[in-house]
DNA sequence: AATGAATGAGACTTCATTCAT
DNA sequence: AATGAATGAAGTCTCATTCAT
């Protein structure tokens, strides 16, 4: 075989890392062996591993992508202008994390589930789970200085303190969401407003 | 040989989850082996295993126990009369993280994060943290309703998705608190203020 | 099961050994794979681990076993009194190895031959095996002392360098035996003494 | 493609065995895997494949190099007329050796180690090198015949037992240099003196 | 002729669990 | 009740070799 172009590695690396979320999803990074991800990659074991140095790195990629999965569907939640309210923006984020985690037969919050219990104890992942959060809340953190210059925050709001706060509520909702399965981003928008949220 | 009183299996089952909760802090539940387990409890592996059928009800154990121990933590921070403002709420729920973390020589949110992500992926986790997740959302719920009571929330609130909110923003304040390091209970009660709860 | 006694546990090392030394006989140490050794001992692979660390661990263990086995033999060679004359001392070294390499259906200098290689590429087993000829080297000096004492060598013979020589001959026969099978120990003395070796 | 000249054949075969020299002297047969040789070659898998059947192939040619790159040097040392004696014989044939192992930035005397224990356990390295090992040891009886002719050795000497002999000692000299370190041509002469060898 | 990506058998090792003592 | 040695399935990864291009 000649040599593949650049375009094709990326392909193949993304076959494997779809078929690896697959199974991620399902089981968790530890309970997927990496024979699974091969035969659902529909590759040899020789050739993932061409791919990826290893398991490690291999959850390393899916932590991060899973995570950055979000990012995407944040922007256009918060891109809007003028900028919404508050319960909005909440509501429009966890309507496409409830898009993200319907789509495709695979449900990426439960990978982002495993990037957060990861980042706990791996640092590669970890770093990469802090750039992925520390990206999102900066979106916030923008979204809330429109607001503010708009004359709907107080004048001298700590924008990243705030930021941080709005970014907190995912994991929850995502958790809740999958644990007890009693929320959606209309309960997350109404709760939001009864708390006094504007 | 003489049956073990009540009380002295007690306190092995307790030695038996310590140890594990250090091990599962440091490496999470499946990068733990129970022969890691076994000698950190200083127990045999036969006297482990005749107090948990196996690793997955050791799991189960401490995934109940790592979330259930937010618990009372958060009882005092909602009891105060009469009930603080929200953020102070936060404040003081997150500061009760930020103890629990410190205690001890394990950190417990590690525990929690694993927890979350093996309720992701097992039944039996999943129905367990469940349980915790909706006794601790009653607890919020409770202290809106006097909240609301005292006039301070709108008469019409939906308490329950106001509790959800409330508490979605622990397991993110846990995360970034794990993964990124910049938050703390200041930074989480400044923040909630910004955004006009009160 | 309760604790081995060391006994017990030296033993079972013994049975392992045993094994490994027979597939080595045959393939060498990188050809023979642990399932080999595994099966051949009659344990499971658990247990073979419980005894050795790892292949590289068990291959150090039969590198300096295989060395040493010679060491015994020699002594006896050299501790005839009086002592026996040069070529005569390679004729019973030389016999010796011959009755080792007949010995119980396994060929000892065929796995010495494996650690000399070995010796060449592992820092470890490098130092075992150095420390084995060193021993060895030191049996000759002695016996090269006694002859000199004796009037048979120079007074002012380097008796070290003269021990290196002597030594230097059993790897050569070994391997001149293995690969073109034409020596023997009668062989080696008569060519010896043909040099003017007395 | 147009076929490649005998001349660039040889010379891209050179260039193959000359790389996996390299490797193996620092690791050994089996511990040398394919893709390192191909690396260090400069070549394709597919062009290595071309010029060797297998890792069979090439570790036999290699085996077979190692060892007759001796021959040359052992030549001069012994052609010298009148004959020099024994132990200034052995003198230039380790110094010979010496100077092969600090060539070139390969120490092939690595390699004739591991050719040794490699044909213990190959059938075709062994006649490779038995053949390498008469050629040698025919070099020796040569040399024996010319001393004895000269009256210098008895006149009914076993020439070919006496070569056996003179042989014997290169392995076992490479051998406590590479291993222990602590002999070099000056006290193999030494040594070979005061035994007694003239 | 040459390339190098792909193959897949098999290597080494771990680990949850059992059970003879 | 307790012990801890033993089990053996299963995991991760390597590597000699092939063959489509």
């Amino acid at each position: 075989m000649p040599r593949l172009s650049d375009q094709q590695r990326e392909a193949r690396r993304e076959q494997i890392l779809t078929a690896a979320l697959h199974c991620v999803a399902r089981q968790g990074f530890h309970k997927t062996s990496m024979a699974e991800v091969i035969s659902a990659s529909g590759l040899s074991a020789g050739a993932v591993y061409g791919y990826f140095r290893g398991k490690a790195e291999l959850i390393a990629a899916l932590a991060d992508r899973s995570i950055g999965m979000v990012s995407p569907a944040l922007d256009e939640a918060i891109a809007a202008d003028p900028p919404p309210s508050i319960p909005e923006v909440l509501r429009r984020a966890a309507a496409a994390i409830e898009e993200l985690a319907a789509a495709a037969d695979v449900d990426v919050t439960r990978v982002a589930t495993a990037a957060w219990a990861e980042a706990a104890r791996d640092e590669t992942v970890r770093a990469l789970v802090a750039e992925r959060i520390t990206g999102l809340r900066e979106k916030y953190a923008e979204f809330l200085r429109r607001r503010r210059d708009l004359g709907e925050l107080e004048a001298d709001v700590d924008v990243d303190a705030a930021a941080q706060v709005m970014l907190a509520t995912m994991p929850g909702f995502i958790i809740q969401r999958l644990v007890v399965g009693d929320v959606d981003s209309e309960s997350l928008a109404r709760g939001a407003h009864g708390l006094g949220l504007r």
